[in-house]
DNA sequence: TAGATTGTTAATCGATTAACAATC
DNA sequence: TAGATTGTTAATCGATTAACAATC
């Protein structure tokens, strides 16, 4: 299914989340499903959930619900998991090697190819199969595999460099964990991991658990 | 200032994000803001701006804004930053390892006292002073601490079966890096940490930028 | 057929932005 | 004083939810 009307952003967000319960259910050999049960899982309104899934398939019947691996299958190519994304990171401290070595990404057919740094200790080591190179050669490295992905996970001070060298070296979506604003290019998008703002709600719940 | 009306979640949000900002500001010795500049450097709304600040503090002054270190603490106290909080984790694989190494915690005042996992190789060992115990003396713990955070980084098949136990330990605020959707009781608060949300937002981006 | 489910149109809700008066 | 900024009220925008017709 292609080109209907574009999708909201929050939309976008939920997806996700429905392909990962439809991926549980399949380990459990489930065959069909229904909005409303996905609703019903994942404490959502059922409308919302019957627009979203409108959104990028249209293989849902009536009394039936979705064919289970139709549904996945719509959801990700929608997403765009038909397609292996390769991925540069930058910063090999403590979280940039956790990402590393994350497995999960393979759910999302990311594949972080390689790691940068700029600090001499840890340049040329391997971590999980993956080498550490010198941020000099990123440009170089993103041009010849012609990686369009870049996930910063230096210290604040040094994200906008990072991020300039990023956009310099063609990459087009930035995975910014520094809590700093990026300046970019339009062309350019770059979604902020905002631990401060997650823990702003577990903060704010509390006090007003313990306090009031 | 105590007790306006309740703001929004998007608002609370993004606190954290301007809070960030003004103690950069802070470290060049800045004395003075407006919200003008800060949504300029943010790249968001003025007005916006304005009003997320007018909800956690009064100590605006027309033509001169605020006084930064007033602000940043109206802002710090608001998200109960002023308390330390203690919060524990359960799951000491890569991520929680991450988690449990990173020192930009202490910039929420939030201290994670201790890790918990189910592997008797890694229970006992020690990381960055922080030990590992089993998950058996999770619930001993938290109620001698009135630990009141939990951070989840397991295996989705395991989450649930952790965030109970958390719940019956006296848990009130949950931070979930696993993909699935948790059930809690009403009185405690669950974060979900969601990876392909963020993933979903690039990958679509990158999608229209190089297939149209 | 009746009931469960789909998809759509309309109503509601909440958040953002615009307009503007107040003020240091 | 004039201009920059604040805070507030009103308008706009977008997302969620409710109501309902269509259908397997």
């Amino acid at each position: 299914m292609e080109n209907k009307k574009p999708i909201s952003l929050q939309t976008l967000k939920r997806l996700p989340i429905y392909l990962q319960y439809l991926k549980a259910l399949q380990r459990d050999s489930v065959k069909h499903i229904s909005s409303t049960s996905i609703a019903l899982a994942l404490g959502q309104n059922d409308v919302q959930v019957r627009k979203d899934l409108a959104s990028v398939s249209d293989r849902g019947k009536p009394k039936i619900g979705y064919v289970l691996i139709e549904l996945i299958s719509d959801i990700e190519s929608y997403l765009g998991y038909d397609n292996v994304q390769n991925a540069v990171i930058v910063g090999a401290g403590n979280l940039g090697r956790a990402l590393l070595c994350y497995h999960g990404f393979s759910n999302y057919n990311l594949d972080i190819v390689a790691a940068f740094d700029n600090n001499d200790d840890i340049i040329g080591k391997m971590i999980k199969n993956k080498q550490i190179f010198s941020i000099n050669k990123l440009k170089n490295l993103c041009e010849r595999m012609k990686i369009k992905i870049g996930i910063i996970t230096v210290p604040d001070y040094e994200a906008q460099k990072v991020c300039d060298l990023m956009v310099e070296s063609g990459i087009l979506a930035i995975w910014n964990f520094a809590p700093i604003n990026l300046n970019v290019p339009k062309e350019v998008i770059v979604q902020n991991e905002n631990i401060g703002s997650s823990l702003a709600i577990l903060s704010k719940h509390l006090k007003e658990k313990l306090y009031k």
